[in-house]
DNA sequence: CGGCACGTTGAGTGGAATCAAGAAGTGTGG
DNA sequence: CCACACTTCTTGATTCCACTCAACGTGCCG
């Protein structure tokens, strides 16, 4: 009986471990929310789930592999709104707002789990808490989305950057991927400055600088934070919104 | 008896009448929700309901005048994260998250009902449609910001300005509380500024720039729109987001 | 070997911030 | 009624930073 325990807590979600974090889920609810995860499929790095003004969207539950959320201009420019990790929802909204308001890509190859509104709702309904830990996720979802928007509204290009990457660096070691000083990061420069609101150019000359501060290295796909104190002073990183404590409910 | 609905319908509260939009709630869903709003109170101008770090923090619903979400920097500096109008939530992510990531205050004299955490549970619990609602509106809010991001990140001073107004526009018209070019903008330049991401003074610039092609004014907490078409073309304003439609569920 | 994606560097320009100051509107008290 | 303080708005001059354009390096893969 004991061994069985172990085994399942071992199959749980990523998603089940981060939402671990806000509400301690009863084996009913954790049932629920692995049968929304159900339908998993696998995606090509760059391939697109999600385009913004689709309508009738589906959402995801990204089991493996980093993806992307962003927006495009008639322009041709694009702003990334985040990057998801193992855990996260990718295009929840669309379910919700009848039109998708935003664009997901595979950053990597992916595994992701597709739901509909109709499952969610049903979800929803026969678990309670259940809607309470969504509503959690996605008030963390929007709290780093605006923190995103201090960032680039407020921040100076080599805080925003450093904020960046210590924000990254705890959402990553909180899912388990990610060491006390380093993690593997594949994203290129170009979405590193769609997301950071530069040019690609520029991003070079800033990632440079946080080089030769002795504060971090982007390099072949790894981040080393050589400071971890310094880079967080400069980034001004304040951890609060992203909530992690011991669950509350 | 039909007057008597009549009445009903008159004393709908803001957010009952923005929450329609979504979903066609019951007479027990509508009770759940006035209930919800029974403790209000009035604030000045300029006092502050909620104040970034704190912890367990309330959160309010607006029924009149304008608020503000905002975070400050350690340099000073202020970002807007938005502005609410009668029927939004304020500080609802504080309720969720155990610390509030932001501060909001009360741009004109307020009037906003105090909501806590049991409330907001207890609702959930008894009406899970609301709970739909709520993730809606939620849903809402955060696309709303993240257009914001995009403006700020990758949209010229001109168009960031002019997309901010007309998105304005749309969400006061949808609460009757604007006509078909004009409404009432509370907001001084030193908002606006912090809003947009740009200093006061380019701000004033940029206003002028909008007033000289005959697109806009704001005058007197005034803001007229000459060029309705104009305007949201130079914006490249697509209002999918706001996800203004009848009731999907 | 050539083509391509990604990263890096240099030089020049434009636009937003900064610094400085004044104008216009608002409220208060003598 | 006017003098005064205060907030808000407006304009000019200057500085500096991020964008643009252009080029080259580097590694990978067919």
């Amino acid at each position: 009986m004991h061994g069985s325990q172990d085994a399942a807590a071992d199959r749980r979600s990523p998603l089940a471990l981060k939402l671990a974090a806000f509400v301690r889920l009863k084996a009913e609810e954790l049932a629920q929310l692995e049968r929304l995860q159900r339908r998993c499929r696998r995606f090509d790095a760059g391939a697109e789930l999600l385009h913004e003004t689709e309508v009738g969207a589906k959402a995801f539950i990204l089991e493996e592999g980093w993806a992307v959320s962003y927006k495009s201009l008639a322009d041709g420019g694009r702003q990334v709104v985040d990057f998801q990790i193992p855990g996260d929802f990718l295009g929840l909204r669309s379910l919700l707002l009848r039109m998708s308001d935003h664009s997901v890509a595979a950053v990597t190859e992916i595994v992701a789990c597709e739901i509909d509104a109709a499952e969610l709702q049903n979800a929803l309904a026969t678990a309670p808490r259940l809607g309470m830990a969504l509503l959690w996720a996605v008030s963390r979802d929007e709290a780093m989305v605006v923190e995103h928007l201090v960032g680039i509204g407020r921040r100076a290009p080599l805080a925003r950057a450093a904020h960046f990457f210590v924000e990254l660096h705890q959402r990553l070691q909180l899912a388990q991927l990610a060491t006390a000083t380093s993690y593997a990061c594949p994203l290129n420069q170009y979405l590193l400055a769609d997301a950071l609101g530069l040019t690609a150019i520029h991003l070079n000359r800033t990632l440079r600088r946080l080089r030769e501060r002795g504060l971090m290295t982007l390099k072949a796909g790894t981040v080393t934070i050589h400071d971890v104190a310094g880079l967080t002073a400069l980034a001004e990183f304040e951890s609060g919104y992203l909530d992690q404590a011991p669950p509350s409910v």
